[in-house]
DNA sequence: ACCTGAACACCGTTCAAGT
DNA sequence: ACCTGAACACCGTTCAAGT
């Protein structure tokens, strides 16, 4: 490596390739040598800015919830404020679909981790939500909103376009007297496609609809 | 390695022993490598078996969807079936936590995935609800269940116990300033734990709650 | 204080060779 | 037909050394 006039690393420009590096391949290939390449450094250069491998996804993992707008707790119901949180974290998870299946799993979450709980927290209590009910109301919809990016980052197509293609594909495949309503499913989604806009509406509308039962024993 | 009497290796006793592995240490601890050492063969030896990693990962997909009951046409109500579903599904992905996120993501399906999703479509479409309902329904469902089970495995505890525990050691570096309701849930939750069990069945009868309303507009 | 270079213990997969 | 051995192009991370 040659003396130049490099800017010096610090922690938050590694942490921004690196989210730019997983944005564009993926979390397996962000490799500490490549994030190095990046940089025209060493990879034990980095070691002067994370700890590991590991500790670099989890301050990932922080940039990502920093992305996620806070609900309000004194403005609208709380269902307007849900929907809204909800659309917000799955607008993050698509811009970084290598934090799907991350997004809980630090044991020490950093501050914009925690003031994201916090907010949401405060504005189901402030609601009237129980905090077990509170808790309830939050699970359900982390659940169904991570499920849901789980399902459009692994399913093997994006547009409505691409979807016609695959189900068409796939759909030639299978043996029609054995599995008749799949044959169903496919034939109708090759003829109209598929929107995950729409799909992930329906379902946050029936499950907001549900907990509704949790606000009236209050 | 010597010349000894071993049985021959086939498909199913690698993918067997490939489960096992990951099983116990997870899929990033499945490595081809490994896996042949465990049956005293060279890596290269698994190639005449399946073609690469990500087909023995495929593999082993459809073993754990061939261990997911299968949902009755034409037995109880829809919202029965669907729950026993759900439970089943849970099941699995609680024995096989390397697969919660990837039961989604072939683009060739095994028979064991095709059996599984024709008799779940085939359940509702007979229950009465309309094709594009069907599967509105089917994608709600499985966003829960996975995002659920989703959480579960990336949360750092398992049982209430263990919650208490992780939770009263988080909870005594949260700034109670900062984050007031944060402090409020960790103080309730070390006080009397948090149990998957109940809040997977809260959440999915809130969820299957909300789903009646498309059943009701057929 | 910050960066480097060599080394270690791993990966998946190729290719040509052995029996 | 089935298994092997050596090799290639990668990993994350250590340690001791350089400036």
């Amino acid at each position: 490596m040659t003396k130049t006039n490099r800017i010096p690393l610090n922690r938050d420009r590694v942490l921004a390739a690196a989210v730019a590096l997983a944005d564009n391949g993926g979390l397996e290939s962000l490799s500490m040598r490549k994030l190095a390449q990046e940089f025209g450094v060493v990879p034990m250069a980095l070691y002067k800015h994370v700890a590991n491998r590991q500790a670099l996804v989890d301050a990932m993992i922080d940039v990502v919830f920093a992305e996620i707008e806070l609900p309000d707790a004194t403005g609208s119901d709380w269902k307007t404020a849900m929907r809204r949180r909800a659309h917000s974290v799955r607008a993050a998870l698509l811009r970084h679909r290598w934090a799907v299946g991350l997004m809980e799993s630090r044991e020490n979450p950093g501050p914009p981790n925690r003031r994201h709980h916090n907010a949401t927290m405060g504005c189901l209590r402030e609601a009237g939500f129980s905090l077990r009910d509170a808790v309830h109301v939050l699970s359900a919809l982390d659940s169904y909103v991570y499920g849901f990016a789980l399902q459009q980052k692994t399913l093997p197509f994006d547009t409505a376009q691409e979807s016609r293609e695959v189900v068409e594909r796939v759909g030639r495949r299978i043996d029609a007297d054995a599995y008749p309503y799949l044959i169903e499913v496919t034939t109708e989604l090759a003829k109209s496609g598929y929107s995950y806009d729409e799909e992930f509406e329906i379902g946050l509308d029936a499950l907001l609809a549900g907990l509704t039962t949790l606000e009236l024993q209050n």
